[in-house]
Order: C-alpha cells, then sequence, then structure tokens
DNA sequence: TTTTGTGAACTAGTTCACAGCT
DNA sequence: AGCTGTGAACTAGTTCACAAAA
C-alpha cells in the first residue's frame, strides 16, 4: 500500500467518480456487515454489478490501496475511503425552507449519520420560525443565516424551497460562506467559481424517466 | 420544419439528452413567460448558460423544428418538445412508502402538475393505511398494490421505503407491471430489462457535494 | 499462480465549424 | 446577411488487456 502521491486538486475528480467512492464505501459496508474480510475487485465487481477495471482505476486516482495477487482488505479500504470522502468527520448542514420537503429532509434519517449532522432548518415565514420539526430541528429565521452559518461552522445548504425564491436564497448562501448546496428548488443558476451546486430536481428526474415509458399499446398496436 | 423522420427507439436516446429536454422545456416556459414569441439556439443558449451546437444536436435527435435564418419558434418548439416527453397526458404515479419523505412527496406540488397525478400512496404499516395525507392522498395497502395500478392505470412508481425493504418493494412494482421506478431508498438495485431505474440517492448526493468541499483552512494550511 | 495498477483501445458525449437553406 | 442542421474534431469516461508485483 502506498499513500496518495501527489496533493491532488480535487476539481479534477470527476463527479462520476466521487460518486463512485460513495457507493463503494457503501458496498464495503454491506461486505463488511456479512464478515467478509477481503474482496479483489473481480469479486466486488461480480458482487455489485460493476466494472473491475473502474473500480481500480477509481482507487487509483488516490493511491495504492491493495495488494497484487490478493486484493484488498475490506475494513481498511473502507476506512481509507471514508477518509478520502471526509465522513470520518461531522459537516454540519442547513436546510432551507421548512416546508414539507425541509421538513422531512430534517428528519430524514440519512441526512443525521455517517458524516453529516442537521444544524439548522430556516425559513422565512414567522409562521413557523421557532417551531420544531418531528424530530426535534430547531426552525429559524432566515435573515440569521449568515451568522448562525459561522458560529455553527456549517458547511453545506439543502435548497427546498419554492422557485421564485430559490435564486435569492442561493445568492444568501454564497454571502454566508456555504461552499457546498444541494438543490432540491426546481431551478438552474450558475454558481460562482468555488461554489459547488448539485441539483436534484424531482420534476426533471420524473419527466426524463417518462420519456423512456414504452407508450401504452394502444389497441392492435405493433409491440 | 420536418417530422421525425423513423420511429426511433427511444433507448437508443441517451439520458443526457432527454434530462435536456426537460430543462429546455423549462427554459422554454420562461420565455414565453416573458413575452419572447421566437430564439435562435444561440439566444437560448446564452440566456440560460448552454451550448448552441448541442441545443440544435438534441433538437435534431426529434426533427427539423427550426428554420435556417431565422430560429426557433417559441410556443411551437414548446409544445413539440413538451409532446416529446410525453406531458400534453397526465402520468398516474403511485408512491410507496408513506414516511415523511413519502407523504412530503406526494404532497409536492411538482409531482402533481405538468404530465403527472398522484394516483395513491401505499404502505404496509396498518396504522397508516387508511389516513389521508395534508393535501388528501390517501394511503394504501401495498398488498392491493398489483389492482391498483392495473386499475387505476399508474405507469410510475416512486420508491420512498426504507433500504430493508427497497428490493421486496421494488420487486412487486415490476411484478405489478410499472416500467418506470424513481427509487428514493438508498439502495442500488438491478432492474431488468425493460423496466427503467432512476435513483435520487440523497445520501450519495451529499456524500459526493462533501467530497468537493475544500478543506477548511486550518490554521497557516496552505491555500 | 493470482490480482493489482495502468497504458492503450474503445465508446459516449460535447463542441467546433461550415455547407446549405432562408 | 443570419441561422439551422450536421459531419468532423475533440474531450471525457469506460473497458480491455497485460506487465509488474506478491
Amino acid at each position: 500500500m502506498k499513500a496518495p502521491g501527489l496533493p491532488l486538486d480535487r476539481r479534477s475528480v470527476s463527479e462520476f467518480t466521487a460518486t463512485r467512492l460513495s457507493i463503494y464505501v457503501r458496498c464495503l459496508a454491506a461486505l463488511e456487515a456479512d464478515g467478509v474480510a477481503h474482496v479483489s475487485s473481480k469479486d466486488f465487481a461480480r458482487r455489485f454489478d460493476l466494472n473491475s477495471a473502474q473500480i481500480r482505476k477509481d482507487l487509483a486516482t488516490f493511491g495504492e490501496f491493495g495488494v497484487r495477487g490478493v486484493g484488498y482488505e475490506v475494513s481498511e479500504l473502507k476506512r481509507h475511503l471514508t477518509s478520502i470522502l471526509g465522513l470520518d468527520r461531522t459537516r454540519r448542514v442547513a436546510i432551507i425552507g421548512a416546508g414539507h420537503l425541509g421538513q422531512a429532509l430534517a428528519d430524514y434519517g440519512g441526512f443525521r449519520s455517517g458524516g453529516f449532522s442537521i444544524a439548522a432548518l430556516f425559513d422565512n415565514d414567522a409562521g413557523k420560525i421557532g417551531m420544531k420539526t418531528r424530530t426535534g430541528v430547531d426552525v429559524r429565521d432566515v435573515a440569521d443565516l449568515s451568522r448562525i452559518v459561522e458560529r455553527d461552522a456549517i458547511e453545506i445548504a439543502v435548497l427546498a424551497v419554492p422557485a421564485a425564491a430559490a435564486a435569492e436564497v442561493a445568492r444568501r448562501c454564497v454571502a454566508a460562506g456555504l461552499k457546498a448546496i444541494l438543490n432540491f428548488a426546481p431551478v438552474r443558476w450558475n454558481a460562482p467559481p468555488g461554489v459547488r451546486v448539485k441539483n436534484v430536481d424531482l420534476k426533471i428526474n420524473l419527466e426524463t424517466l417518462a420519456f423512456y415509458i414504452p407508450n401504452a399499446p394502444t389497441k392492435g398496436a405493433p409491440a
């Protein structure tokens, strides 16, 4: 095993690779739970329907984690990838927008474990500010965003606001120094350099999916 | 303008292109709202930070919608793309899993307009079956999935169930004849041929985003 | 032998640049 | 003139296949 050779600018790593790292960690956790101590890239690929060369290439971006002729040590590799993704420390997340989706996300278990914690939920509706979600997250005034982001060292914003408000809220997030935004609002907007945005547009996902649905076999239509 | 030449197997259209079609429709709607009747691919690209050649290539997959020397007629192009995406008829969607996320999705406006309607929300928890969400969607027994899918001509499943239940529920969806699944469960699972799955894994999105966050400048560290 | 790590080959996606139409 | 539609060039991502290591 060799430590990563050079500092490596993460921005040069493709989002495809970064996403797969995350998948690998999850797969490795499954193997660990099954008591598997060791895998070759070939076994790993077969088990999770991936390509073994791709796994090796992805890992090679960050170092040499395997032993030739043997394979990878499951928990060691998991530890390495977890560290590469920065999941070995907790990042604080702010959710902006305390509507149905924002509250559901605040209460969603997946966001509250394994490297992330919901620091606060923000809204601009006086009727919501001060309340708590089902799992006890406070709803705060979005006017205090900047102050709380700094005070609580928040690193990630999750935007769950209506389309009309999204651009203005995104601007506030950037002004507050946030460098990562997970955007659920149905709005495309170009982030300034140094700020990374990931759009999770439910409507577009649904429309894309719909595009591939075979037409209902109208009576007598060819298959 | 020329009609699409050949029947064209939609499966050969890349998901990148399909996703952009959806984006184009949204952009065209914005132009229409601004009273713009006409665009060239160049204007369109500049306005929404896209590449004009890409727009033309994407459109060329489906026909010739422009006029050389002139450009595209906004509402005509929107109408064409809407039809290509099948958004000119309403597709019925079933949401499986009436937890926080499932309920939020059921109540989410974006899923209830422009080509989609929430036909039902399913769960296996007797305590939830029979209740209604805030906006009045009935929670039904997932055991009746197959029957209701057929009866109500449901075409799309949205999976919002816990990871442990996802594989079994996905199997039921396929058995019920559903050909499109939008999966929010943090589980990778390989769909049988003819069934299209789109994974929206919130945890993986967050982890991928976290990967790119520049390290907090530890005292004295180089930029 | 087995399996990694990696250059080379391949495939897919994007952008360029221009012929051809209006 | 201006702009579309499209082959050609380019870029990025994936897979192959093998030399080097254990």
